[in-house]
DNA sequence: TTAATGAGGTCAAAGGTCGT
DNA sequence: CACGACCTTTGACCTCATTA
């Protein structure tokens, strides 16, 4: 009898308790039987490398009332009950891919998001209209789809009441400055979605094609890079205060992008809110420079095509990515 | 049916209102939809073990305006609307033990602001050495100065552990690519505490030296931007896995840059956590685009330079900074 | 084949932080 | 010192692959 209360007693505490703080356990977590607290918190401390320091005297009781008292004594304990940190696997892929906001509570980002819906369907129209027939993809086909963008730019921008703000010249400054860094940009996240490449296989422009892949569209991808912050980005890097002819309208267009910026910080830690993906917002921030970088061999290689009449230059090329100085002798000008 | 009504029209006002004041709420808090304040409000009483005591006639009106006029009524209200006192648990661990830092204790950045001081010393010794004599700045003292540049750059890098465990390869393809981008930065950032521009008065890189001033010294002063941020800054621009000819070691230095990322992000939010400068951060990394603009622009006109045989190009400045197909049929090669 | 086990992840509601 | 906007941690409750 008294053995039996004993051995129950023993058998009981040891199986359904928590080794570390005497909880009710839910089975053997990394070595030791324990309860679903010293589980999580044991995982977390591996996986964030966490480095506890005890404000007491490293004597401090774990038991389900105080374990969140000191964490120092709590992973000691776990270390003793004999949890290993080998046991903590690798992080997975999220199960759940946040299926919670659909919707942008912002307004800023969702007038971004309506132009962005409008141009895409422009673009369908546009698209047929202008290269009707079939052809296989020439260098005149790639330059014809640049000129198509182009023009969607300048839509797009006419949209955006931020902009029709502006002066004339700052809406031309930006244009111009933006307009290379528009056909990399949208070229690299409208591959996200796809497996082969971006454009046809040109030659000339296979170069930019295969860097614009490499070098943005698989970031883009590795960041799961979703619309929302896509047409940020799009935005804070249309709105460059620093814009060559912008100078007197730089205030209202810092004001703009520092407001897109705000709304998209403010986006990014809502939608990846954990520490689950730290970095996630610079990383985002850090596809800027590799797009510049990009898009400046584009220019430079469309003045190569221009110069050796490999393509066809038409005038709002001409006008928005070609220097003002490079303007061949035109009538019109 | 008009149960569901009516209940559906509280629940949408209570769901997004505070139950105690009518403020925006956060969530249920202790047992009642609540805002922050009154959720603060409510542990720190409870922890404290305050005793409130009305001053009027217990009838004070709790709304966003009024909540903090009289405790009584508040706490009253609190639980009236559900709040359990149960609820509020005993004293946690800290999560920062560090409470105030002037110094940095991030180890990484500590690193790098030491190899920082080390270059500053020798940069005295460097630039003693080479030009002694003071002459007129002519373009002869500027290559000069870029040459130096360079030369510490590459001592930079060798002195910082992440770079020394790079693959030859990567390391050339890191320096090379760096090059102009450092040269500057260096610019920018030691322009800060003057006032007059960064370079002699040199016609030739008059139009580089003006555009770091307005586009990188400008934005660094207005963002206060200190040593530390600059370091991190320059690391992250260095140690970037996209650069030419470090693909096989770009999972490694992606690695490194996440790392200075990270210590970065944690060293901005120290020095300003406040609401007085939020966007701080990504302000600093959009420092990043100009800086690559220059940096090209920089690479052009040394090539224009060395074309029509304006500068005196080493061989060092050669192999940084000019592509690799440009080397001039030397000897050495 | 199914139930149990122990990895993993999720997210509401606890916690704490720190400029005002 | 209190307030409250903003950020981190906790743990009850899930999924999933492997195993008995």
């Amino acid at each position: 009898m008294s053995q039996d209360a004993i051995n129950n007693g023993n058998e009981s505490t040891s199986e359904a308790t928590c080794a570390i703080c005497g909880d009710k356990s839910t089975g053997k977590h990394y070595g030791a039987i324990s309860c679903d607290g010293c589980k999580g918190f044991f995982r977390r401390t591996v996986r964030k490398k966490h480095n506890y320091m005890c404000r007491f005297g490293h004597g401090c009781t774990v038991d389900k009332a105080q374990r969140n008292t000191c964490r120092k004594c709590r992973y000691d304990l776990c270390l003793r009950k004999g949890m290993r940190r080998e046991a903590v696997q690798m992080e997975r892929d999220r199960i759940r891919i946040h299926p919670v906001c659909t919707v942008v509570n912002d307004p800023l980002l969702d007038q971004l998001l309506n132009v962005e819906a409008t141009m895409r369907q422009l673009r369908c129209t546009v698209i047929t209209k202008t290269s009707d027939a079939r052809r296989q993809a020439t260098t005149c086909d790639v330059t014809d789809s640049m000129n198509q963008q182009l023009i969607l730019m300048v839509e797009w921008a006419k949209s955006l009441e931020q902009f029709q703000k502006l002066s004339m010249n700052a809406q031309i400054a930006l244009l111009r400055h933006f307009s290379a860094q528009h056909l990399v940009m949208c070229a690299a996240f409208r591959s996200i979605h796809l497996n082969d490449a971006v454009c046809p296989k040109v030659p000339d422009v296979n170069r930019v094609a295969a860097r614009i892949v490499d070098h943005l569209t698989t970031p883009m991808r590795r960041l799961h890079m979703n619309e929302i912050e896509y047409v940020a980005l799009k935005a804070i890097a249309f709105f460059d205060p620093l814009a060559k002819g912008a100078d007197e309208s730089a205030d209202q267009i810092e004001e703009t992008r520092q407001k897109v910026l705000d709304s998209f910080e403010k986006h990014v830690r809502t939608v990846s809110p954990l520490r689950e993906m730290p970095r996630r917002f610079p990383n985002l921030l850090l596809l800027l420079p590799p797009m510049l970088a990009i898009a400046r061999d584009l220019i430079e290689d469309v003045q190569l095509a221009k110069l050796f009449g490999l393509a066809s230059i038409d005038r709002l090329m001409q006008e928005l990515m070609l220097p003002p100085d490079s303007t061949t002798m035109d009538k019109n000008s």
